[in-house]
RNA sequence: GCGCCCGUAGCUCAGUUGGAUAGAGCAGCAGAUUUCUAAUCUGCGGGCCGCAGGUUCGAGUCCUGCCGGGCGUACCA
């Protein structure tokens, strides 16, 4: 049990008399909350002052009768009442020192305990396209999904992660069609999925041709006269002789122009990229000779659905390296999955799923649609095309009903971009129109990654950006930030083999650590020279803090595993010996925040913090050269705490560490 | 139109679910290196937390209304 919750226990029996019954004692107990400022002590309890106020006596009375109804002298000095009736707790230095001896020997949890009752989560994520290039938007899914499954696991929750591949899904009819009529076998033997791109993107571009041509961009037109009509009505309509009208009417006409101006340059912009495309005259050459390829298109897809031989065997010869392609993403990234079921392992479920969604009269016939009329929404979940094809809310409620069978989870977590919420919002109320009432769901939404000019993450071509180029970049900065220190040393320590180690866990851990260290719910700003920064919360600093903590047991030629077997012992008398400890002992709380909101940027911070401390403790604390032997001994003993919980918390964000850097 | 999210220092971002004097990093200024990794650390300056009301012992945090931005909104995923 974490500090914090043993002092929410000891308070909750406190209050049990003062404020009626255990659920409000607990209730009132969980404002036991980490103090923010040292002077206030280590944690403080807020609830004399609402309870005072449900009693109707004074709170800092309510606070003198919690604290004398508290048990808590092993744990803290005597309870000091504060302010309107904050109750601040210190904890004792002897009791930090010997849960910080107790935790040392324990190499792989730090003292940290598995929860008293484990969940069983299923976690989506990553969930790329086959085919279709991954993009910066995927590593923010797979690295707080992986982060998440880490943490969870390690607090003692039973998890299992499965890919939800898009592997069934249009573009794959692209990628047909576009083998069919300009595939390149040699290409294919040489190199399949540069091959299978190159289809991909020239089928896209065309379908985008004709969808701009015919609907886009008239639409666009449609929308600017909409506007204009708008604004000249609003103008010759008479002046309302009511000031406050006057100001409301002057409003409505400055927001018809503005939105006027935005139709304008909307289609400015449409017309822009068609006439580029125009001007190519290959594209369009191609674009004319192959007039309906949208529709083309869906009606390969539609045929791959429905078991047309020739598309079923393209789609098995196409897979394969696909996945493969993956699967090296997923390696450099040192992130697995236990299960990767994607979307065509419920093909055969499908018809099942809209069948019962009828048969219980949640789906009707719209439009010629399948649908779900959920309360509340204009829209409906569609489930079933008036075509007869099925959508990806059809295999999900086909996958929910899979995941509930197979592995009868408690919650399910989908780590999916905060576009798609309207999604999973209708998924999971039909999820438990449909029955499954009795399970968590939750999609754990992120922001989006902007560029430097705060639009979405592109290319200076406006194309997405690679993957891996991505990562190519970061270890390729990486590599010349590494080498750059260390050939200012007076001497260099690294080979030349190191530092390309160094390079590449330092490079990839910056792209993971900026994507984790942001609340996730935010949209940020991609930059390689923050998030490689040698200061600040980023991946390089938490490294570095760690090689130099670790530095200081080859250089004492002292061995961490017999340091902690030994019966050395811990003393807290300098304030930032003191403040380290209490910190690392605060890891197991950072955790329980984690799990509790499904923030890894918690775990981020306070990593963050942890260093800072080490850092303090650094500064005002020799440690090799410490006055006695048991001194350096007991801050010895911090170091080694200290290092291995830096490693474990950046591991469970899957960030390597390394010894020297 | 409707729905969801956001607005915190010049910039990039945190903010422990309502707690005490709102925090980091960068940028600016001033310091620390015969030292255990200076890829570091210490100090200073910098804020009507978008605006206006409300709720209460207490609001960056909750409610309402505005202003400004992003995203979504019937057969793509």
């Amino acid at each position: 049990m974490s500090i914090l919750a043993e002092l929410r226990a000891r308070v909750a029996t406190a209050l049990v008399a003062l404020a009626e019954g255990d659920q409000s004692a607990a209730e009132f107990a969980a404002m036991v909350l980490p103090s923010q400022e040292a002077k206030f002590g280590d944690y403080q309890a807020n609830c004399a002052m609402p309870l005072g106020k449900r009693l109707g006596k004074p709170p800092r009375e309510v606070a003198a009768a919690i604290v004398d109804k508290l048990r808590i002298t092993d744990l803290c000095e005597t309870p000091e009442i504060a302010g309107p009736g904050f109750i601040n707790l210190k904890l004792k230095d002897a009791f930090v020192a010997d849960k910080l001896k107790a935790a040392s020997p324990d190499v792989d949890r730090l003292g940290v305990a598995a929860v008293a009752s484990p969940r069983t989560f299923v976690l989506d994520y990553s969930s790329p396209n086959v085919a279709k290039p991954m993009h910066v938007g995927h590593i923010r899914s797979t690295v707080i999904g992986d982060a998440l499954y880490q943490v969870l696991k390690f607090v003692g929750h039973r998890t299992i992660s499965d890919n939800h591949i898009g592997d069934w899904g249009t573009q794959f009819g692209m990628i047909i069609y576009g083998w069919k009529h300009f595939g390149d076998e040699a290409a294919f033997a040489k190199a399949p999925v540069p091959e299978l791109t190159r289809l991909y993107r020239l089928v896209n571009t065309l379908v985008e041709y004709h969808a701009l041509r015919d609907e886009a961009l008239p639409a666009a037109a449609t929308r600017v006269a909409e506007c204009e009509s708008r604004v000249s009505q609003l103008e010759l309509a008479p002046t309302p002789a009511d000031p406050a009208e006057q100001k409301k009417h002057a409003k409505r006409i400055s927001q018809a122009e503005g939105q006027l101006a935005d139709a304008r340059r909307e289609y400015r912009e449409l017309e822009a990229k068609l006439n580029q495309l125009d001007s190519d005259s290959k594209t369009r050459a191609l674009a004319d000779a192959h007039p309906t390829i949208g529709q083309a298109v869906l009606a390969e897809t539609a045929a791959l659905h429905a078991g047309d031989a020739t598309n079923k065997a393209l789609w098995q010869r196409f897979l394969p390296p696909c996945l493969a392609e993956i699967d090296e993403t997923y390696q450099r990234l040192g992130v697995t999955f236990d299960h990767a079921l994607g979307e065509s392992f419920y093909e055969d479920a499908l018809a099942g799923v809209v069948e019962d969604l009828k048969l219980k009269g949640l789906a009707k016939s719209s439009d010629g649609a399948l649908c779900v009329f959920l309360a509340g929404q204009e829209a409906p979940f569609i489930v079933q095309k008036k075509d007869g094809a099925f959508l990806y809310a059809t295999t999900d409620l086909a996958t929910i009903e899979y995941r509930m069978r197979q592995w009868r989870p408690d919650a399910i977590l989908y780590v999916v971009d905060h576009r798609q919420s309207f999604h999973f919002d209708s998924l999971f109320a039909t999820a438990r129109l449909w029955g499954y009432d009795n399970v968590e769901f939750q999609h754990i939404s992120f922001g989006t990654v902007l560029g430097d000019d705060g639009k979405p993450f592109k290319t200076r071509s406006g194309s997405s950006v690679g993957l891996s180029g991505l990562l190519d970049e970061a270890v390729e900065r990486a590599l010349a930030i590494v080498s750059a220190n260390d050939d200012a040393r007076p001497e260099p320590m690294l080979s030349a083999d190191e530092r390309q180690i160094v390079a590449e866990r330092v490079g990839i851990g910056a792209i993971k650590y900026a994507d984790l260290a942001h609340n996730r719910t935010s949209d940020y700003k991609f930059s390689y020279d923050k998030m490689l920064a040698m200061t600040g919360n980023t991946a390089a600093y938490m490294q570095y803090s760690y090689a130099r903590v670790s530095s200081i047991f080859g250089k004492g030629g002292v061995d961490p595993a017999q340091l902690r077997a030994s019966s050395a012992t811990i003393t807290l008398d300098h304030p930032a010996e003191r403040a380290l400890g209490v910190a690392i002992l605060q890891f197991s709380e950072a955790l329980d925040r984690v799990v509790g909101d499904y923030r890894p940027n918690y775990l981020t911070d306070y990593l963050y913090d942890l260093a800072g401390k080490y850092s303090s403790f650094f500064e005002n604390c020799p440690v090799l050269k410490a006055e006695t032997e048991p001194l350096r001994n007991s801050r010895l003993l911090l170091c080694d705490l200290t290092a291995r919980t830096l490693a474990r918390g950046l591991n469970l964000l899957g960030i390597d560490v390394v010894e020297r850097m």
